[in-house]
Formats: structure tokens, C-alpha cells, sequence
DNA sequence: CTAGGGGTTTGAGCGCACTCTAAGTCAAGG
DNA sequence: CCTTGACTTAGAGTGCGCTCAAACCCCTAG
């Protein structure tokens, strides 16, 4: 597979994946005949990995060193599943604090929609003196 | 108060609350005798709020315009509401997307933790051989 | 009177994670 | 043969959100 067709299944940028390469996140690819980078589907696996780091916001520096480990063998497993446990509670404080600050938002979206509402109801009065009004309009 | 307590108490810098007034975000301060900013308790919830914009990963720039709304008057609100809104739905996708990255983290740590169990049961067998062994030679 | 510890400004610098540019190579189709 | 278009590289540029530096001002305690 070649680094556009990658780029498409993996949504990186085709450049965004020479870099990651560059800096050692992604090893370094095998080349065709002409020189260009030849994926194995095996990269996929990686890759989503390295988009869960990132969806959870490991900076690069931690996922390099992730990968740096990885790349030394079975025997830095403690090594990584620490980080990755560290990550994790990081990312556990991190959801926490989103779901209290959702909590917020939808409050105050609804003293929005209150004062809407009431808003709307003046309307409504409004709308029921003119009638009123021009049924006594009518009327006379 | 003065823009250091107001730093204390709000855990932004008092660089940051320069430069938050300086883009828009903050209101321009008021000043005491001396030409340094004074700030009222008020600014306290405002400031809360906008952490918590933060914190839900909404951009300065989307800040400053629910701010400029804001100082136009109660006849943005509706507007606002629909920022919010907006804003809401993408938290929630992304802690959609946390939540899901957890659990593929939570999968990859088990697998380490399975890996050193092995590891360890290993350990473990070669622990009872020698022992056996060493039992062996001692009835011998 | 002076030193210290606040504060002030403008504008430059930084770290992150890309993103793009320029100049070049290569393979296939017309 | 020539064009097209996808690829290659090194290195520059971008956008974000701060963060800091330099030079200055002002108040207070010793």
C-alpha cells in the first residue's frame, strides 16, 4: 500500500505520515522498486493505536517513548504498561472533569431557554391585548 | 483585588489574565490609584466559565465571540444558546470517543498485566523445579 | 533615601503538532 | 517522446495559547 492509500484508511495526512516517521513514531518504511514507501496492513494496527494516544491527549513526546520501548522488545512491558496506566489516569481525571463541566453547560443552556421562554411569553400577552384590543375594536 | 490574588485564585497566571484582557476574553480592568488593575469579585464567575470552555476544548476564538455576544446585551442570548449548544454536542462526541479509548486501554494494559502474570508463573515453575531439584539433590 | 517587591507596557519567543513549499525523481498512458 | 501525477527530500512556515523579557513606575518598610 502506498503512503496516499494509507493516508485515506488512516485519515493522516500523507505528510503528516513522512513526519511521524521522521520523528519516530512510525518506523521507517519499506520502499518499491522506485523508492517510494510500501505499507504492510500491519501498520494499520499501529496507527489506530497511536490515534487512541492522541484521542486522549498523550502528547507526542510520551507516545515516542511508548514506541522507543516497544521497539526494545518484550522485555520493556513493565515499562509500558505503566505509562499506559499512568495515561489512563490521567485520562479518568480528564473525563471526569468534562462530564462536570457538561453538567455547567447544559445548566446554563437552560437559563438560556428559560429566559426564551419567557421572552416567548411576553409575546403571547402581547399578542392576546392586541386580540383583545381588536376585538374590541371589532366590537364598537 | 489585585491581578496577583486574582492569579491565586483562579490558577491562571497573571501573564494569562494580562493577555486575556488584552485579546477580548476579560473585561479591561479597572485601575486603582497607583494605575494597577482592580478586580471585583464579579470577574470570579466569568472566568470560572471560561475555564470550564477550557477545559471542554472550545477555542479562544469561539470564547471571544460567546464574550462578544455577551457584552452586546440580553438580545444575543438566543445566539449564545446556539453556541453552547454547538459546543455541547462536540463534548459530548469527544467523551464519547474518551470513553471508548479507555476501554481499548484498559484491554492493552490486561494484556501486559497477562504477559507478566506469565512472566511470573514462569518464574514460578522454574522456582518449584529448582526446588524439586534442590530437594532431589538433598535426598541424594 | 533607598531597596525591595509589587505592578505596568510592548513586543518578542516558545512548544506543540503539524502543514506546506520547492525542487526534484519516477512510472504509466497518449 | 512528453505530459501527468504521485511520490521523494530538507527545511521553512503556521496557528494556537500562552510565556517571558526589558524597561519602566509606584508604594512601603527600614
Amino acid at each position: 500500500m502506498k503512503i496516499s492509500e494509507l493516508a485515506k484508511r488512516t485519515g493522516l495526512s500523507a505528510h503528516t505520515i513522512r513526519y511521524y516517521e521522521r520523528i519516530g513514531l512510525l518506523p521507517f518504511a519499506d520502499r518499491d522498486a522506485g523508492g517510494q514507501r510500501d505499507y504492510d496492513e500491519a501498520i494499520l494496527v499501529w496507527i489506530g493505536f497511536l490515534k487512541r494516544l492522541k484521542t486522549t491527549g498523550m502528547p507526542i513526546r510520551e507516545m515516542l517513548l511508548y514506541a522507543e520501548l516497544r521497539a526494545q522488545g518484550d522485555q520493556t512491558g513493565p515499562q509500558r504498561r505503566k505509562l499506559l496506566e499512568l495515561h489512563r489516569e490521567r485520562v479518568r481525571e480528564h473525563l471526569a472533569e468534562l462530564e462536570a463541566s457538561l453538567l455547567v453547560l447544559d445548566t446554563k443552556i437552560d437559563t438560556y431557554v428559560e429566559a426564551e421562554k419567557r421572552t416567548q411569553n411576553h409575546d403571547n400577552s402581547t399578542q392576546i391585548r392586541r386580540n383583545q384590543i381588536g376585538a374590541r375594536a371589532a366590537r364598537s
